[in-house]
DNA sequence: GTCTAATTGAGAAATATTTTCATTAAAGTT
DNA sequence: AACTTTAATGAAAATATTTCTCAATTAGAC
């Protein structure tokens, strides 16, 4: 149990009636760790670290799984890279991609519960979940880009 | 000149300094005129039926293109499958998508840009695009839960 | 029409993902 | 703790997707 979200997926997992075995442990564990948002080569390669055996089809499998039972998200900000995230209990955020660098930021404020029940009641849809990306220059590249003008 | 989409679309091309040529003319037109979010393989077999002689390479290259040249859009709805659209001049609007049927329908209520100068603020990233995904069920989704349930 | 460089299509190559199946191991039962 | 059952795993093969290479084509400039 590294920390409140590695057993809360755990805890999820079993509860759902799937097995806790080593490979899946290590990937909750390596996914809770992460501070950043890996993509699949980055937590393959991340987790064969600490669990060497571990086969590229299992980590397909499992991330296939999490965000089947909704305890992982995918996120895509470039075009064709999916980065993955673990649910964590009471966290809600969403991102800020830098279009210069692809550093990643999170923000809290969310606008949107203002005007989900609104949206609601228009398209008679129950929203359940939302994602939010936003695009702009880091503070960096907004300088970095002055330079390149002279 | 399909119509006003296809038509900003070239243009931009144009003006950047890119050919216009008939592959890249086909590809913008079956954008423009889609009406859903297409993916890849619905394209590229889209795209073959008036324009036949057209390869997969051109259609990867012209998306990739359109994409740089913010002219296309890229959205991800479900874990590895990636959508696009064309964008539309004066059009801003937002998906929602049932995660039961996988449709998709828009909203143009967008409260992002309430809170986007205040992000800016607080971040000092200067913003310039967002995309926002909502999940839930669609009407029909809705009942056909109801009846799984008995 | 001629010229030039960008673009294209076909196929090869490189990557990424899924499937298959014999083996392993988790979790329940005695 | 040994026994049993069945899900889960790893390795390799099979598919699928995306990129690259290069000779041939063609848009746009003159
Ligand atoms: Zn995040
Ligand atoms: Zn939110
Ligand atoms: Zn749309
Ligand atoms: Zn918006």
């Amino acid at each position: 149990m590294i920390n409140n979200a590695s057993k809360a997926a755990q805890e999820e997992l079993k509860r759902k009636g799937y097995k806790l075995t080593g490979p899946r442990i290590a990937i909750i564990n390596y996914l809770a760790e992460s501070q950043e948002h890996p993509d699949m080569q980055q937590i393959f390669a991340g987790i064969r670290a600490e669990y060497p055996g571990i086969g590229m089809a299992t980590v397909y499998r499992t991330l296939g799984l999490l965000l089947e039972l909704d305890i992982l998200r995918a996120i895509t900000v470039n075009k064709n890279q999916l980065l993955y995230e673990l649910k964590k209990p009471d966290d809600h955020h969403h991102h800020l991609v830098c279009t210069g660098c692809s550093q990643i930021i999170e923000f809290g404020s969310c606008s949107f519960k203002h005007i989900s029940s609104e949206i609601e009641t228009v398209t008679r849809y129950s929203i359940e979940d939302h994602t939010l990306e936003a695009y702009g220059l880091c503070p960096q590249c907004q300088g970095d880009f002055q330079v390149e003008r002279g």
